[in-house]
DNA sequence: ACAAAAGTGTTAACTTTACACCCATGT
DNA sequence: ACATGGGTGTAAAGTTAACACTTTTGT
């Protein structure tokens, strides 16, 4: 008979926010760990993929149905400290969900934390937080991962805080707008944002088709 | 009570032989799927790591106490038709170990394969490896990774069909030389490849030290 | 001597970097 | 009018790509 093992299933969702990426956190109601933060977790349950686990909780709070999900590194550990296995998922969510959802979970303690000033994590959140984010860094310089953070309208400064923050770089403005523009991945919205101070930056959109997914 | 689950750990092996990459499979002797060749799997034990794990099958077949290994991406399936999940480790093992323990092993239905020339597969397992490969063409671009498959000599010529390979691109031969020696990467042996026709090549290693991480 | 694979240098095309001023909006 | 952030062009430096013949070994 094979040993069987409780699986904790561990959801880690990340947005953009004005070239920003936080990451979504959840605060302890109870000891171990009162107050501290950590990402969402559920027990998987029988007849249930990692993606319906994470879809339920998604769900739970946001009341939405889909979401870009994919399956990252599971995690063990000696079985007598923790007596299950961590599985974890990384979601992307859109702008506009984000926004739309947020005023429908104010009952819950529930923040979106930029990802480069984390606060007081509990059990080992922090150093999972800490590997997915070399990793999603990574996905972020990928076309294919922008075009779900951001299924419509964006700005290039937008996109150029982003790529700095992911890549710990600074970039002149002029040379980053250039580099976007040859790609021949940008549409133009001919929108420009409302934004409340400064010149309106101007908007916009992955095209359809695009052959290349690296941006840098 | 949570639900449990039989956790089956799955060992994707992989090494690299005169540039090309190769893979350990395993041909089953039992049906399902008798003939057919699989990556090698063992239910998780009570008390036991993931990496513990693969150890185990590593040991087993190769008598090698050290691999470097990785958790990557965990697979869940409707608890219906497959009741256990599935979890994975990618190893990478080098050539000189690779040499070694070929001989030791005569008595298990082993073999590396070219991953361009895969077998017929049993159960999820060409998909499993088919990710598993999309993932390891872009960690090949990486000297970390690099340096575990190449702890010692190796020339420029069986790096770029290597790199070729990865990238499904071809090179110019002087273009690719030129750019690995400028990289500041590469130290030379002062010896020649032993080799059964044409010009031997000059055998590099990587340096101690080195600060970057991609190739190209 | 022939086949097989490795080693070598130069130039043109392209890409990246550096750099400073003006523009559109809100207060 | 001033503060804030966005938009724009050009030239130099660096990188990549294209290209063909010679060298060293085994048969």
């Amino acid at each position: 008979m094979n040993t069987k093992f409780p699986i904790q299933n561990l959801s880690i969702v990340f947005t953009v926010d004005k070239g920003k990426l936080k990451v979504l956190l959840l605060k302890r109601k109870e000891d171990p760990y009162k107050g501290y933060w950590v990402m969402p977790t559920k027990f998987l349950e029988k007849e249930e993929t990692f993606f319906e686990n994470t879809q339920k909780i998604i769900f739970d709070f946001f009341k939405i149905e889909h979401i870009f999900m994919e399956s990252w590194k599971a995690f063990s550990f000696p079985m007598e400290q923790q007596r299950y296995l961590q599985t974890t998922v990384i979601c992307y969510m859109d702008e506009a969900t984000r926004e739309y959802m947020t005023k429908e979970t104010e009952n819950y303690e529930l923040e979106w934390f930029d990802v480069q000033s984390l606060p007081k994590m509990a059990f080992n959140h922090e150093e999972i937080l800490l590997d997915a984010l070399s990793y999603v860094r990574i996905e972020l310089n990928h076309i294919s991962v922008l075009k779900v953070l951001y299924p419509s309208d964006f700005t290039i400064p937008e996109l150029q805080t982003l790529y700095e923050q992911m890549n710990e770089t600074t970039m002149d403005r002029r040379n980053f707008r250039k580099k976007m523009l040859s790609l021949d991945i940008l549409e133009d919205t001919l929108e420009t944002t409302m934004v409340s101070t400064g010149r309106p930056a101007k908007l916009y959109k992955f095209k359809e088709e695009i052959s290349i997914d690296k941006i840098f």
